[in-house]
DNA sequence: ATATCCGTGGCCGAAAACGGCGAGCGTGAC
DNA sequence: GTCACGCTCGCCGTTTTCGGCCACGGATAT
C-alpha cells in the first residue's frame, strides 16, 4: 500500500489540512469539513511538511490575494472518483478565478444538462477544495446554497477573489 | 486492457477450459460449469496453447494419478475476489491431496466459524477448479452436497485421489 | 436413517433515499 | 402590474438499505 502524507496550514479560513502522495495532492480539507476524511484513516497518514512546501507557498499567496491559479501537481489517480465526478471536477477547474457559474450551467458544460442535482452532489464530493474551485458554483438565483467547508468560508473565498477584502484578518 | 488467453484440454471429466493471463492462470472450467464465464466475455479471449503447456502437462499427470500438486503460476491479482473469498480459496489450497474436510471445518480454519453457508458460496465461486481443490470440501455428514462442475465430476475426482480408479476410462 | 426447520453470514441486485438544483406557479406586498 | 418569496415537483448519479440466495449444520421429529 502506498504512503499518504499530510500537513497543516494556518489560514484566514482556519486550519487547513493538505493531503497527498509522492505524486501529488489528493485532498484539501477545512475544519469540520462535511465530507472530510474520518479519523480512522487519518491515523495512517504521515506528516511531511517539506513535501507540501510548494502547495503551502502557493496557498499563502492565494490567501493574500496574490495568486489566481495553482500549479502544484495533483495525484488524480489516487483521488479516484466515478466518471461523472471526474467530469464535474474537470468542469470546476475551467471556471476562472473571480467568476461564478450556476450548478445548471456546469451541468450543461459537461453535457449532462439535466443532471443538475447530481452535479451538486459531485461538487460536494470534491476532495480538493480551493485548488479545484468548487466554491465558484452557486445557485441560479445567486445564493450560495452550500459548501462542504461551511457557507461562511465559501462567502469569504468569493469575496477574496472579487478583491472585496481589505487585508485586515488573521 | 490486458489480454486474456485460453486453451482447451480433453480429460476424463470432459473438455476442460483453461484461462489465464501472461502472468498465470485465472480459471479452469468444465463443460456447463455453474459459475463459468459467459459467452459474451469468452469472445474476447485469444487461444494460445503454448502458453499453457506446463499446466496442460501437469493436468495430464494429475488425471493419470501421477501428480498431487500443481506448480503452474496463478495470477491471483487478475482473479480478484473479495477478502473473504480469497481467505476461503487460500484455505482450500491447504487441504492435502486425497483428503477431505467439511464446510464447517473450513469455516473454522479461516476464523469465521459461523460463516458456514458463506463458505459454501465462496467455495462455489472458486474459478480455478481442481488446481485450487474445492472438490475436497464436503458436507459434515459425508455427502458431497454440490459442485460447480457437477456432482459426478466431484465424485470422480475424489475417487481418483483416493486411488480407487482403475485406469479404464477415457 | 431421513425429513423438516431454523440460525447463520457474506454477496448481489434491486429499490429507495438522498442531496450544495432549478423551473414553474401561486401568493402577497408595494 | 411586477417583483420577491416560498412551495412543489421533476431531475439524476450516488449511497444506503433491504431481501433474497445458498455447495451448511445442528436440533428435533418421523
Amino acid at each position: 500500500m502506498k504512503s499518504i502524507y499530510f500537513t497543516e496550514i494556518e489560514s484566514p479560513v482556519g486550519t487547513v489540512t493538505l493531503r497527498g502522495t509522492a505524486r501529488g495532492l489528493t485532498g484539501l480539507f477545512m475544519q469540520s469539513h462535511r465530507h472530510g476524511p474520518d479519523e480512522s484513516q487519518r491515523r495512517d497518514w504521515q506528516r511531511d511538511d517539506r513535501l507540501f512546501a510548494d502547495a503551502r507557498a502557493q496557498l499563502g499567496e492565494y490567501f493574500a490575494g496574490k495568486r489566481k491559479t495553482f500549479t502544484a501537481p495533483i495525484d488524480r489517480e489516487a483521488i479516484g472518483g466515478t466518471d461523472f465526478q471526474r467530469r464535474v471536477w474537470a468542469g470546476l477547474e475551467a471556471i476562472p478565478y473571480g467568476s461564478t457559474i450556476s450548478y445548471g450551467e456546469l451541468a450543461r458544460r459537461i453535457d449532462h444538462p439535466a443532471a443538475v442535482r447530481a452535479v451538486g452532489l459531485a461538487n460536494g464530493r470534491n476532495p480538493l477544495s480551493i485548488i479545484v474551485p468548487c466554491h465558484r458554483v452557486i445557485g441560479a438565483n445567486g445564493k450560495l446554497t452550500g459548501y462542504g467547508g461551511g457557507l461562511e468560508r465559501k462567502e469569504w473565498l468569493l469575496a477574496l477573489e472579487k478583491g472585496e477584502l481589505s487585508l485586515d484578518d488573521a
